[in-house]
RNA sequence: GUGGAUGUAGCUCAGUUGGUUAGAGCGCCGGAUUGUGGUUCCGGAGGUCGCCGGUUCAAGCCCGGUCUUCCACCCCA
């Protein structure tokens, strides 16, 4: 007796219904895509070991998923570490994975994205705008919301330093969330605005230990947030310092007018603050996104210089993030290809089908697929019924003949659960008639036509 | 990676201080109705109690390990 059968840790199987719900999700983000200019591409599933690794900090190391190299991995391994490990002496983790393995599963688009720049670049053209949906593996820990595979939608355009770009990025969250219908808060912070707030707290060199400790303001308050600093050795001096922060309220404006004066002697932050205001002005009137400046937003510090982008639901009850992205100024200089900015978002699908499913923004009608099921009586009628179906299938019309001459119950009952809302029948007596049943399984109602009416009926 | 919960029929869950043949609802299959689903009535199938080991005369229940899912931390989509 075989074992049940399952799939690994944190990865899913999806029924038609999901399927339908994710194509969905897919297809609107792809049109939104389209329509302001990005091209897709895709990358392989699997990079080389070293494309990925130290891209995204230490914590990120972690967790890409190592492909054991084929054949007998261990032959490969060098003798100096095979000598190590046989003395039983300690061998790095990140330098043995690198011996045993040479290719990894992608951690996520952009680093692929920025390798596919470098190696093709001689046939693109820039500002070079392209968008990905592909899954992406990480190796942590699963929880709600939280997968080992998902899938990301990214649109980056690179080969462009202008601002431009990050309003459009703006416009295009909104435009995304309002055709799904998702109530959303778009949230802004510049990497530069983070490199001043450190600068004039005095301690420059503590940016991440700061940044990080603010990033969890929402969560734990300010009095914890000011503690983890002081546990990171910032000291009493900085914490003081950046207390006007706590204090920002109101709107972009209300907020830029304070971050002034504060932050007028960081030329950085100057800056950061001139290229927020210029977003936050030119952004114009969003349809349905709420777009906020938020100064506690750190996200992964490390390849972001500029702006940096985070989209949470205003609904539903998923905490995390839906979307993230920001502004890279050299991430193509680790591949050999200096002074390409570019600036880019993700999509999380996965957590958008969460909040949508959990507040119950799938359209209806988006799970059906057969509009109409014919019913089968036996070879002799089966026959009469295939040139009628290839008809309504040429119209455009999704529908399938019952492939066995089954019970009409059963046959009913396989349209009702398929969510299939019209049979048709046609038995010895229509087919004398030249006439077809339809029976509406919404209404319930059942009527008798024409066979050259049946197409205009359920249309 | 750290800490904590969880797992019983296809699904959602009961299951007494350890004590005979482990239950319900929904779903599924068949019939009432040999040309009609969804409502109703009748009948039926389906479980080595996540997996491995231990304690015991006896384990779904106690103990250890392991896997899954979930929660908090970390980090993130």
């Amino acid at each position: 007796m075989a074992q049940k059968p399952s799939i690994p840790k944190g990865t899913r199987d999806f029924s038609p219904v999901e399927m339908r719900r994710r194509q969905y999700i897919l297809d609107t983000i792809r049109g939104v895509f389209e329509r302001y200019g990005y091209l897709p591409i895709e990358t392989p599933a699997m990079e080389k070991l070293e494309t990925l690794t130290g891209k995204y900090g230490e914590e990120g190391d972690r967790l890409i998923f190592k492909v054991l190299n084929s054949g007998d991995a261990w032959d490969k391994v060098a003798p100096e570490v095979k000598q190590a490990l046989a003395a039983g002496e300690e061998v790095h983790p990140g330098k043995l994975g690198a011996e045993l393995c040479e290719k990894a599963l992608r951690y996520d688009l952009t680093v692929p994205f920025a390798r596919f720049v470098v190696q093709h670049q001689h046939a693109l053209t820039f500002p070079f705008k392209r968008y990905q949906m592909q899954p992406v593996w990480r190796a942590d820990r699963p929880q709600k919301g939280r997968y080992r595979e998902f899938l990301q939608c990214d649109a980056d355009v690179i080969g462009s330093t202008s601002l431009l770009n990050e309003v459009e990025l703006v416009q295009l969250f909104d435009d995304v969330f309002t055709a799904l219908g998702l109530a959303v808060v778009v949230k802004l912070n510049d990497r530069k605005l983070l490199t001043g707030i450190a600068e004039v707290s005095g301690q420059p060199e503590k940016v991440v230990d700061i940044v990080t400790a603010l990033d969890k303001l929402d969560k734990v308050g300010r009095e914890a947030v000011e503690q983890e600093m002081r546990d990171k050795g910032v000291s009493e001096a900085a914490v003081t310092g950046i207390a006007p922060l706590f204090e920002l309220h109101g709107n972009w404006d209300a907020q830029r007018t304070r971050l002034t004066e504060w932050l007028g002697g960081s030329e950085v932050a100057q800056q950061g603050l001139a290229d927020m205001d210029f977003i936050f002005q030119q952004a114009g009137q969003l349809k349905s996104a709420q777009l906020e400046f938020d100064p506690t937003l750190a996200r992964g510090l490390d390849y972001y210089t500029g702006a940096i982008f985070e989209v949470k639901a205003a609904e539903g009850t998923l905490q995390s993030s839906i979307c993230g992205g920001g502004r890279y100024d050299d991430l193509t200089g680790i591949f050999g290809l200096q002074g390409m900015s570019g600036v880019g978002i993700s999509f999380g699908a996965d957590r958008i089908y969460d909040v949508l499913l959990e507040t119950g923004k799938f359209p209806e009608d988006v799970a059906t697929g057969t509009r109409l099921l014919f019913v089968n009586f036996g070879d002799r009628e089966a026959a009469h019924a295939l040139p009628l179906l290839r008809q309504v299938r040429e119209a455009g019309i999704a529908a399938e003949l019952y492939p066995d001459a089954a019970k009409l119950k059963k046959q009913f009952a396989y349209a009702d659960a398929k969510g299939i809302p019209y049979v048709a029948t046609m038995g010895s007596e229509e087919i004398a008639q030249g006439i077809v049943s339809v029976k509406d399984l919404r209404s319930g109602e059942q009527r008798a036509v024409r066979t050259d009416e049946l197409i205009s009926l359920v249309q």
